[in-house]
DNA sequence: ATTAATTTTCAATAAGTTTTGAAAATTCAA
DNA sequence: TTGAATTTTCAAAACTTATTGAAAATTAAT
């Protein structure tokens, strides 16, 4: 396989796993480019290569920067923006962790705080089962939020290094 | 807050996070609706409850079973099919690890192993970027997959306790 | 075997999301 | 300033995905 081929299968299937992870098609595949992409490239790059229109390139590239994954880059003596991804996998993957906790899990969090304070008879079966459902949610959610808080402080090897060895 | 304020609430939540997370809207909030309900349900009151059609309730309701998070149940002298949703929150969590990672992180694995092999010369900067992003992605995906492997054995007040105990 | 209850399917439609492209805004060099 | 280069915005169009509902299939009682 040639360098060409492989760079599209890969934005490409980039592209199609970011559908499953609440980033949409394009912005994964921009983000897929600019993985790849050796120097900082620019809004006309991008539409070229990934053959999309100005408004949509703009558009995402701010997404990408809003979530902490790409960044502008100013060129001395050019004109045009260039846009640069952050290369250390570890390093976008706890920056992906960061802002879904901040913008999914804290949320539910607080709002299970509040369901748990339903007024009820605690011996009807529906009372019963709903606070045990949102009391477990909650507490499962929780536990899991302090360690994604862990893992975002912690560095890869030696994260993964020492959980693998605890589980041997 | 009464008890079916709160019931619906937590549906209408439960629907909107479950779009986060790869599943839809109406799917997650069918699980909602039988996580809260202490007995198993029929299409009839799922249809009822969250208004919405047959059709959808029967689509949505083998797509839950084929995630593995409800079950049909057969109520003895009942003509209609009930459903009931496994109610602990760590088998519901670890199912859908189970799950994604069979259809997503796998596959893309796999992807990747062939993207490696890619003929090109190493000094070209394009092409050494393209080969570690891949690597990168790969060691990284590899060892997420290792992790979650155990996890989706461990039992969750070991794995928890055990992991945040390793922390401290 | 017939029929009534129930579930399943799927084409049509509705709803939601993404993309375009051209106009407006901004930037910066002369 | 002015104006050319560049970026941003956003309404309309294209595309994608979810939902409906009625017909077909299945099930089970008589």
């Amino acid at each position: 396989m040639k360098l060409t081929e492989a760079k599209a299968q890969f934005i490409s299937s980039w592209g199609a796993f970011g559908t499953h992870w609440g980033i949409n098609r394009t912005m994964a595949q921009i983000h897929a480019l600019l993985l790849v992409s050796p120097d900082p490239i620019t809004q006309d790059d991008i539409m070229e290569q990934l053959n999309i229109s100005r408004g949509n390139v703009n558009m995402n590239t701010r997404d990408l920067i809003g979530w902490g994954l790409v960044d502008r880059v100013l060129i001395p003596g050019e004109r045009k923006e260039f846009f640069s991804a952050e290369k250390d996998i570890w390093k976008v993957a706890t920056q992906i962790i960061k802002e879904r906790k901040k913008r999914e899990l804290d949320p539910m969090l607080k709002l299970l705080s509040q369901l748990e304070k339903i007024e009820g008879d605690k011996k009807d079966a529906a009372t019963k089962q709903f606070i045990d459902t949102v009391a477990g949610i909650k507490k499962f959610g929780g536990q899991a939020d302090k360690m994604l808080d862990v893992m975002i402080k912690a560095d890869e090897s030696w994260l993964f290094g020492n959980i693998l060895k605890f589980f041997k």
